[in-house]
DNA sequence: TAGTTCGCATACCGTTGGTATGTCAAAGGG
DNA sequence: CCCTTTGACATACCAACGGTATGCGAACTA
């Protein structure tokens, strides 16, 4: 157990309010539309304290954004590993990732505001650090065993995660519950092509 | 011909450089990086002009989008419409937007900013009333004849458009041209996978 | 326990998107 | 042809925002 210091506790616990309290809001308003005023309200803090913990509001963002995608990531992987078969493990990794961005928080903080707010180039380094990067281990290891056609796996996985995501975001918009299912089937039908 | 009036021609100038100057800013430095003083500068006009013409910065960039929109369906349309076999229209019109999202203007305006400034609803109906419209309707006649498999097409519409928005983002931040044929072979791959 | 550190509050600033008002030339009726 | 009205802007201004500089008191350290 790690002994912390009174004041090592004190700040982590309110950089931990700053972050769930600007998740929340960006999540529910977009980044652009909450303004650092409402952040450190909701948080109980001051404009002070937010700025001692990120450089900037960008960087705050960011730091919400890494632990949305740490969240997918994770659930993504244990979702995957609870298959035995690699080829399962692909195909219920990714209805997993279809169903984590169902997540009012993830549409919003990773699929919309990430690109737009840090630069699709940086987004895409978090992205491929954390949930895209199983899409991509899994399509190699598939490749390695001759269960999927040989192919260059980078662009398979942009296509793929990209399809992904928009239709994430579709099924968010979409009131006919009959829809994620249908998803799910086109979805399924898409990677079955890969088959070799 | 339209006989315009003096008034009417300068406005029209003035809206049109408005755009223009307003796009060039906004592909090259993204839409929050650009404040009107410089857009206002750029097109040699004042605050007053910008706001005669557009309610607010936001509907001034939708204006811009759906420009960009406008072209790049235009672009799709007319490649697709060269061919005279339906599902040679369906595989040139994807690889035609492709194309067509390599260009600057039309990753960060159109397929960064859009979303995340309008909010994903609008920007999918703009999108759905130019480009990806082609998409659904060459996938439902597909249908019809027979040659893709029965299936429901708004989902696979927007599975399709995502991996090639996606798809288009990566192959612009690719250092190796091989990339694009790369992409281009697994998407037709997962055209292919739709036949019947 | 005296001095230092540090987590945060307070006060302040430049810039930004947005608005209210002024201005002057073109349009239009008599 | 003149007089009024309209409209396409320019000018001046404002509130709010992200960001910074400084102050302060409690927790650590020697």
């Amino acid at each position: 157990m790690t002994t912390r210091s009174q004041r090592a506790a004190q700040r982590e616990q309110t950089r931990r309010t700053l972050l769930r309290e600007s998740r929340r809001l960006f999540a529910a308003h977009g980044y652009a539309a909450v303004g650092l005023a409402e952040i450190v309200r909701a948080a109980g803090v001051t404009k002070g304290a937010l700025y001692h913990h990120f450089d900037s509001k960008a960087e705050l963002f960011r730091a919400v954004l890494e632990q949305v995608q740490q969240e997918v990531g994770e659930r993504v992987a244990a979702t995957a590993d609870a298959q035995d078969d690699p080829w399962a493990q692909l195909v219920a990794g990714c209805h997993a990732f279809l169903a984590a961005s169902a997540d009012p928080d993830v549409q919003q903080i990773m699929l919309i505001d990430g690109p737009a707010v840090l630069g699709w180039a940086e987004w895409r380094t978090l992205d491929e650090a954390t949930s895209a990067r199983h899409l991509a281990e899994a399509l190699t290891t598939l490749m390695a065993a001759g269960t999927i056609v040989e192919q260059p796996v980078a662009p398979l996985t942009r296509l793929l995660s990209g399809a992904m995501n928009e239709a994430a975001l579709w099924l968010a918009a979409s009131a006919d519950p009959g829809d994620l299912a249908a998803t799910q089937a086109a979805l399924s039908r898409l990677l079955e092509s890969l088959r070799a």
